[in-house]
DNA sequence: TTTATTTGACCCCA
DNA sequence: TGGGGTCAAATAAA
């Protein structure tokens, strides 16, 4: 069992340690000079070695897509209301049981911009907002949402979003659950354009906010209209990963076209911190923790996200 | 017309 | 029993 286990780890630091020097490359060919093709096959060559790295860590192993076991969370609810037969009962207790030993971890975002409105923190996943609660003792609402594609691909992953207390301009962004969409794997995530600008919570961002009232009424403008927004994330906390399916908070990796060619700066500044960080060739928990490794690691959103720093708790 | 958000009510669990 | 999480009807926006 061991040799077992230190042969895939050898397998995947070659591949990650691959795919360091792939990024670097890439690198090299951030120059409006160099082809799109180079780029692109570079960049599909790195994504490969991800796809062989995580396949190494038994990968496909389980995402035994929560769709399966399950599907339409609701749908027993939908065919009745929502105390039916003592069988339903079960079923619906069983939801609750699953969806509590999802892994979750929370980012710590803050937010602000140069135009003194705050914008939409793209995390590269289209997100439905499904409710919103006061929670005790906190001065902000607790915004939920869950994934687009939650009906449509059963993917169950989900999000709180809590202004902070102390600072209305940090967001504890806690994430549940892995994407098993198709977004989760797709090269373009992070440059999905704007996306909805209702990407809430955000919208409610403005500054002076004290009151739930105020912040809902502050209807959002759209992304496109804020102008530079900056979130940075601050810190990566993980939660539950002691939960059971712990090998199913790895999301695909998701990697940002999008400043290749528009934004070479910044997708320099942003590949090279990731080398300095020794990003891909570590094998660090950092790396290897949920929040790392979903396309969270790599905001460069149109918005210009930026990675300040991202510490494991 | 379609899609997303709001919001009151319901459910589970500590 | 109350707080947190979720649903789904109503509403708003595109």
């Amino acid at each position: 069992m061991e040799k077992t286990v230190d042969w895939e780890q050898t397998a995947l630091i070659s591949e990650l340690n691959q795919g360091k020097e792939l990024a670097k490359q890439l690198l090299n060919h951030l120059h409006p000079s160099s082809s799109n093709e180079t780029r692109e096959f570079l960049v599909s060559k790195i994504l490969s070695c991800y796809e062989k790295a995580l396949s190494s860590l038994n990968w496909g192993e389980q995402p035994k897509p929560m769709t399966s076991i399950l599907e339409s969370p609701r749908s027993f609810a939908n065919s009745s209301p929502r105390s039916a037969g003592s069988d339903q009962d079960s079923k619906h207790r069983d939801v609750y049981k699953k969806r509590k030993t999802l892994p979750r971890w929370t980012e710590q975002v803050k937010v602000c911009s140069g135009t003194g409105l705050e914008g939409p923190v793209d995390d590269g996943y289209s997100w439905r907002k499904y409710g919103q609660k006061d929670i005790l003792g906190a001065n902000f609402p607790r915004g939920y949402y869950r994934c687009t594609h939650r009906h449509g691909q059963g993917c169950l992953a989900t999000k709180l979003v809590q202004r902070s207390d102390e600072d209305p301009n940090i967001l504890e962004v806690t994430y549940r659950g892995r994407h098993t969409c198709s977004q989760s794997s797709r090269l373009n995530v992070a440059s999905a354009p704007l996306k909805s600008p209702r990407l809430t919570e955000n919208k409610n961002n403005h500054h002076h906010h004290h009151h739930h009232a105020q912040q809902q009424k502050l209807k959002e403008k759209p992304a496109q209209e804020i102008g530079c927004n900056v979130a940075a994330r601050l810190t990566v906390k993980t939660e539950g990963l002691e939960a059971r399916e712990e090998d199913d908070i790895f999301p695909s990796f998701s990697f940002s076209l999008t400043p290749i060619g528009s934004e070479n700066e910044d997708a320099i500044l942003f590949c090279e911190s990731m080398l300095e960080n020794n990003f891909m060739g570590s094998l660090s928990p950092t790396f290897l923790s949920p929040a790392t490794s979903d396309s969270n690691m790599f905001p460069m959103s149109p918005f210009s996200e930026e990675v300040l720093a991202i510490e494991k708790l």
